[in-house]
DNA sequence: CCGTTAATTTGACCATGTTCAAATATGTCT
DNA sequence: AGACATATTTGAACATGGTCAAATTAACGG
């Protein structure tokens, strides 16, 4: 058995211990150098206890962006007391992720190692991340609040801006120019242009696209309310 | 030092068996059931002739993947000396790859392992696989030809088609519809939607889109051309 | 055919992620 | 307190990806 969630007050003592050596070890020499050995003896325990306490060496980057999910959520929903501008949501939305993990490039890659084999536990697209999944969305549903919207689009959007800050952080990872510059104003001419996009797409031209773009990722099951959806 | 391509009949010879004992016990039982002992023993090698051939196990992948970027090549050249119709050769061209891999899915997701890791050898984004990358680009190059069209789209098109097919390829991997219907008509769809939006690149409207759409990725470096490139 | 060089093959070895059954500590109920 | 259950800790082992220097084999110029 593995504790996500230790059961007594000095599981949970062990458990940090242990995920913050690794963190701090992860940061030192980066995650691959990093041996399971070597967090456990940062953290005073034997090696196996650090598999009582995560299934993997991995399992603790994921750990590690949850709290990363964890701290946007709070500096989100901080942020949106203060205004109702849409863009300005939107944007928040966006630029905390990278604001919060802007140190940990090398560590955050890992997120993304099992992102081809559905089946994997700690798939970023499969079963074993849904729950994240949801939360992170739900960022942007939360940041859309009670803006007037059609509803396809209310559905669409924050599902849409999910893989978009997806594809953004791909792009923070790789983004060499100096606070990752590049990486944040591709995010907001990305918003910008979205923003644009929808106050064209009551457009009579372009009505029929939004239509069968809608239906195309409905289809696809990408978004829920299909048919095929199980 | 390791030979991609070995110097002498027999070399070539070695590692064709390591290649395909690879395969076989890879569609077998799986990426990551298979060990390099079995493959070497199934190969008549001992284990570290493997590695004399292919510097890690992902990497017998990555050389699939070449052989199935090469068939792809192959295929796509015929096809495109049969018609000029832009439609047909861009389905062709992003088909095409589907139908080569279609019975290898379980394979094809390792190649997305180091996705999130730009200093990585095999990182599908990084240095080490930028050639394959151009190889990847140039079949949609070839299959919009001679079409007419402004200068950016042409430089702009090949690489927006080689991210759609990335994505795709994702998509196709977690298609659990048979024989991956989904991803198909998600192809054809977007496709579709591609031309007609080309289309209408010329209208007044979304003149001003299409020039700050161009000239973001030009800035985000992933068109080639801008200041930032080195 | 011989010697030299380069290509290939070999087996022994290592590092490290992961497993597991047993031991110990901790909490709980009576 | 004592007994039982549950949570935690431990150390010993394993499986496997990967390395390496030495041995063997092929290629080639003279």
């Amino acid at each position: 058995m593995v504790k996500n969630d230790p059961a007594t007050d000095k599981g949970e003592q062990t458990r940090k211990q242990i995920f913050e050596s690794a963190l701090e070890l992860f940061r030192e020499r980066g995650f691959d150098s990093t041996t399971m050995q070597g967090i456990a003896t940062h953290a005073k325990v034997v090696k196996s206890a650090a598999y009582y306490y995560f299934p993997s060496k991995e399992a603790i980057i994921q750990a590690y962006y949850e709290t990363v999910q964890a701290e946007q959520e709070r500096l989100c929903a901080e942020m949106f007391a203060e205004t109702k501008d849409l863009k300005i949501r939107l944007a928040t939305a966006l630029h905390s992720k990278f604001d919060l993990a802007k140190n940990d490039r090398n560590l955050l890659g890992v997120v993304f190692r099992y992102t081809g084999e559905p089946e994997h536990p700690l798939s970023c697209l499969g079963r074993g991340t849904a729950e994240i999944r949801r939360r992170s969305t739900q960022v942007f549903r939360d940041a859309i609040g009670e803006e007037k919207l059609p509803n396809d689009l209310r559905e669409f959007l924050p599902i849409a801006l999910w893989a978009l800050q997806m594809g953004l952080l791909v792009m923070f990872l790789y983004d060499s120019s100096e606070n990752q510059r590049r990486t944040r104003r591709m995010a907001d001419g990305a918003l910008d242009l979205s923003l644009k996009l929808l106050g064209l797409a009551k457009l009579a031209v372009l009505k029929p696209i939004r239509i069968k773009v809608l239906a195309l990722l409905r289809e696809a099951d990408l978004l829920s309310g299909s048919k095929n959806s199980k």
